[in-house]
DNA sequence: CGTGATATGCTCCAATAGAGCACAAATCGG
DNA sequence: CCGATTTGTGCTCTATTGGAGCATATCACG
């Protein structure tokens, strides 16, 4: 377990307990960058804004939005994830929060380089696409095209049985060779419990543990490319999903969960709709998000009764059928209740 | 809202788009520091490490344990904290996760010094703290000592009532000079949601929301050293629960609800019980942490039935009253179930 | 051998979520 | 104009779950 533990350069207690009271001289430097996953449905799609790398030998490969912080010019790290993502792509981001901070070695674009010096810190923004400004930079992409088995809205994904399922389980039946650190549980039930094989339930928010049970498995391209698999000499085939840059696939994984878990508990989801909106139109942005769930009354019922939407009083016709009423979110279900969210079941679980 | 967005120094879209790819040297060197609460529970007491600062002017300020983090020792965050933690305090930490990376500027020791050349990573860590092996350095601390408001476990604590109420409502009362960015809530209104003001409801995760409120409110000894309250000539007096070092207090309040929230959707609180135990002091234990809440039978039929435990077969006499069966953790429960944690109702929130 | 603990089994009830039935009110294509 | 289609809306039934109470068992201790 506690593989890296170690004696070395070890400081006296004594020294290095008061040394981070007054001087920060013994902290090596590094650069801090921000990333950030912007999220938005579109059309019942839910989208990431993704910014293209330059084509490099491999083609070219997407990056979520990047900036360096400079503690210089800003105040707090997300003023300056504002501010950048402004200058770059012309949005003004609204509700934003942090996801996690990578710095992990060994999770390179160029295998050769040691040390990390950059340490990113991943941050989740919400915000509407309506087409009414023009992105400076970067294009709106399906997270699926990222994450293809996380789409569940026509049932369960054919790529889980037929890919993932087999290449998983061949993975499971080679022995780890060095035991990676932390995880106890044998390949073939952290398969299990990812994918939901063998009858196993599906869980909507652990995106963060298949992306990176993929990953190790060597079936991303990601792990080719930091030399993982091909190490191992394992899979050489790879290709689960469109690749990123860096770990930007890994944050954005992050991203997903945290947006499927929030909603739940926190009116986020707003965050996404244009000011007015009928419960349709909600509910199918709920489903785009978190794959298909609810009985339409039940949702209604669930989203009324919880004080979360108050009627607009106005009605939008041409829906294709009766028309809606026009619902807006109701802000004072924040005073009222302690965690409202589109309560839609499914069993709790975050980070 | 967009306070921070401006545009000096604004670089061309594309030549920032590009530089990530390639280049650190835009980056702002700081230092990378890691923070780490360390949870454990002492005779139903919870309690976090704490090391004890230098005398100052106004005394000794206690601290978390922390460290710088070199990414040329390590190749992990995780890693290198263990790596020191070990150091300073012969700790072995078990379970170990990311809180929250800080960087906000005007939260600083030293309110003359502009810029953050550290950034700090918060980590939680659960451990047990059976008096087995002498502590190199720190001591543990109820974590109740820094935030007495939180102790529930013998009814409301009373200096809600008393002094918390009223202070709140006074500062409530005045406007909020500068809108503070972001909240568009009334002060108000926020004292009653974080605190039950006036029959609202009690919610045990919202720890941080709880301390940065009394932080702005300049109730704690914290603003005042940042030179907050000061500039805004409020309360003088401040001091509600211990103060911390820099920004640790902040790390330890999310800390402490973050258990309390994972507590309930893994299985994590078994990190802080030895191999076996009885029923009763599993619930002892949770209680502490969260404040009393459940009924034995219902407790007992909770984690039973969820297949949280398995009776070891012996049973541990001396109790004062009837034997009791000894438990342990089931490990397989975490292969059966996507969220497997002590389900005590209780409004789910989280991050 | 009571008394005072704790351990343990069982029942009842209220709240909630999932699912189905029925129907209303529009659009759309002929 | 009409009927098929699409969407909105009200209501009921039921299974599950969690909260609370009642009753009893089994020990230590004085």
């Amino acid at each position: 377990m506690n593989m890296e533990l170690s004696g070395r350069g070890k400081p006296s207690p004594e020294k290095s307990q008061r040394a981070h009271v007054r001087s920060e001289t013994e902290h090596a430097a590094v650069g801090i960058g921000l990333n950030a996953a912007i999220v938005a449905v579109l059309d019942n799609e839910p989208v990431a804004l993704a910014v293209r790398g330059e084509p490099d030998s491999a083609g070219a490969t997407d990056g979520l939005p990047f900036g360096p912080f400079s503690p210089r010019e800003h105040r707090t790290l997300e003023g300056g994830l504002r501010a950048w993502v402004h200058d770059q792509t012309g949005l003004d981001l609204g509700y934003a929060e942090q996801l996690y901070t990578f710095a992990d070695r060994g999770r390179l674009p160029e295998p050769g380089d040691v040390a990390p010096h950059v340490v990113s810190i991943g941050y989740l923004a919400l915000t509407q696409a309506n087409g009414q400004h023009g992105l400076t930079n970067g294009v709106w992409r399906s997270w699926y095209q990222y994450f293809p088995w996380e789409d569940w809205r026509r049932g369960r994904p054919d790529i889980i049985a037929s890919d993932i399922e087999p290449r998983l389980k061949a993975w499971a039946d080679k022995p780890a060779l060095s035991q990676p650190s932390g995880s106890l549980i044998a390949r073939a039930d952290r398969a299990r419990m990812c994918f939901g094989f063998d009858g196993a339930a599906w869980d909507e928010e652990k995106v963060l543990e298949r992306y990176e049970l993929l990953y190790e498995a060597g079936l991303v391209d990601e792990s080719l490319r930091d030399g993982r698999s091909a190490a191992q000499g394992w899979n050489v085939r790879a290709k689960l999903g469109l690749p990123m840059q860096a770990d930007h696939r890994r944050i954005l994984a992050t991203a997903i969960g945290r947006t499927r878990a929030k909603i739940k508990y926190r009116p986020v989801i707003f965050e996404l709709m244009p000011m007015d909106f009928t419960l349709y139109e909600l509910q199918k942005t709920v489903e785009a998000i978190l794959g298909p769930h609810l009985h339409k009354q039940n949702f209604r019922r669930l989203v009324e009764g919880a004080g979360l939407v108050e009627p607009t009083g106005d009605m939008k016709t041409r829906t294709g059928g009766r028309p809606a009423k026009l619902f807006r979110f109701r802000r004072e279900v924040l005073l009222e209740r302690p965690a409202p969210g589109v309560r839609v079941s499914a069993p709790p679980s975050r980070t």
